[in-house]
RNA sequence: GGAGAGGUGGCCGAGUCAGGUUGAAGGCGCUUCCCUGCUAAGGAAGUAACUGCCGUAAGGUGGUUCGUGGGUUCAAAUCCCACCCUCUCCGCCA
């Protein structure tokens, strides 16, 4: 949520902002309106009831004195202004609450040094690693849905019986190397990232605080009799680990980190990306996430970055680092560096991470504050996340990628300690 | 699912049964100062958030906030109604 006083006192670069990302104006300029407005109203309620405080307090004293006839005279006049009050403040409070309704559907302002652009064809790659097109062997060229029916490490079809279309079902070796990629996430950050293990069910208020609430409410899965949410990422929960809390400044910045199952509806991408592991409605995924004050985001922002693209380094996969343009931004980040992959039995770029930068757009909505250690009062933090590995796709890079000849499939140095033993799923002949 | 208790400031915790200088006692924590060779102990003062208006600013001034929303009243932390949440016991259960 922006700030409204930034809508206020520089409305030019709400402006310049929101047209960057290609967003109408109407509704910012709907929201400076109603502010004027309400403003005023606010201003004049005010001095009616600081006018009824005033004559209350009178009242009080003649009571005390036994002048009840003049404290009835009093009375009479201060309904007549509590009268009028009630009026305005109605007024108030339901222009307030519109001027709310349109803020949690604004986006975030995108960083100055986020790159301009209409959509994902515009994003800038920052540098392409470990990747030769030409490099590929005919065995590396087998998509991992046949791959992984092959060697019975996959089984979409009764993944699709137990639960529908674009579930999954890992069998035997490929539900190890899951667990191994998890685990090798986790311990390789545990050395500064706190590790939680969060409820994958919420409240509204969580998921209205990273901003997946009221606008995309068509992505989440909804528990209707309980009114719980299915989280479509660990950044939803431990968005809200601090919410409504004022925090030290010298805990900052906080690191923490979460596995937990994620949940995405895919409602506007029917038909897309369908094959396999390519777009699931259920997957696992390692999260990190930190708290900062707004000096340290730019440090952090780089950190996440580094520490979700050393891991995909190591697990020897091909992969590119994008600048996310203004246009494809997503709606609560003012910059966004996605890593993908590349695929070759796909033949495709496979998003794996997003590493955000919110600035203090989440933490406004969750009510996340910091106490500064010099000066007074308090200040919002910004909130950064990413993941620092995502299941499926990553999953579905290595078993395309360390193919080999004779159809096994070759696993990374990286996770062996966490494959018992095994350094290779044997192909199909053993 | 059944029964009960409870939601007050950064934290703990009075106040609610008799509505009125209660933004709210007391304590803890924190800040500054005094004392002190250092530490501990002790003494003094200060210490909420949000928000409108005025001011370049420091600040001043008004309003709101005792779970949420509504009601009664000149006046509500205190009375009434609804809802939400938390905890305890019982039941069920991995």
């Amino acid at each position: 949520m922006l700030d409204l006083r930034v809508l206020r006192t520089d409305p030019d670069s709400v402006r310049t902002g929101l047209t960057r990302r290609r967003e109408p104006l109407g509704s910012f300029e709907k929201a400076l309106e109603l502010d004027r407005r309400v403003r005023a109203a606010q201003s004049e309620r005010d001095e009616l009831r600081a006018g009824v405080n005033a004559l209350s307090k009178q009242v009080g004293e003649l009571h005390r004195e036994g002048r009840g006839d003049e404290a009835a005279e009093l009375q009479a006049e201060s309904r007549r202004h509590g009268e009028h009050e009630k009026v305005l403040d109605s007024e108030v409070a339901r222009i307030q609450q519109e001027i709310r309704e349109i803020l949690l559907r604004m986006p975030n302002l995108p960083a100055a040094e986020c790159p301009d652009g209409a959509d994902e064809r515009d994003n800038v790659v920052l540098r392409v690693e470990n990747f030769d097109p030409d490099a590929y062997g005919e065995h590396q060229r087998v998509p991992h849905w046949d791959t992984g029916a092959e060697l019975g490490i996959l089984d979409v079809e009764r993944a699709t019986k137990m639960s529908g279309a674009m579930f999954v079902l890992y069998r035997g070796l490929g539900a190890r190397l899951g667990r191994a990629l998890v685990q090798t996430a986790l311990d390789r950050n545990g050395d500064a990232f706190e590790e939680l293990r969060p409820p994958t069910l919420v409240r509204t208020d969580t998921m209205v605080s990273t901003g997946h609430l009221p606008k995309f409410v068509d992505d989440a899965y909804h528990l209707e009799r309980d009114d719980l949410w299915a989280i479509p990422t660990a950044e939803v929960p431990l968005t809200s680990l601090a919410r409504d809390e004022i925090l030290d400044e010298a805990v900052l910045p906080m690191r923490l980190m979460a596995h937990t199952s994620c949940f995405r509806r895919e409602a506007g991408s029917a038909g897309r990306d369908t094959r396999g592991l390519l777009r699931v409605h259920e997957f696992d995924k390692v999260e990190l996430l930190a708290y900062t004050t707004p000096e340290q985001a730019g440090a952090m922002h780089d950190e996440i970055l580094a520490r979700a693209e050393g891991l995909i380094a190591d697990l020897g996969l091909a992969y590119r680092i994008l600048d996310l343009c203004t246009g494809d931004l997503g709606n609560s980040s003012a910059r966004t560096w996605d890593i993908e992959v590349y695929a070759p039995g796909a033949d495709q770029w496979l998003e794996v991470s997003s590493v955000s930068w919110f600035t203090d757009y989440q933490a406004r909505r969750a009510n996340v504050r910091y106490r500064p250690a010099a000066g007074k009062g308090t200040n919002v933090v910004h909130t950064l996340n990413g993941s620092a590995l995502a299941v499926p796709r990553v999953w579905a890079a290595i078993v395309e990628t360390h193919r080999q000849p004779d159809g096994s499939i070759r696993l990374p140095d990286v996770i062996h300690p966490y494959c018992g033993g095994l350094t290779r799923i044997p192909g199909p002949d053993g």
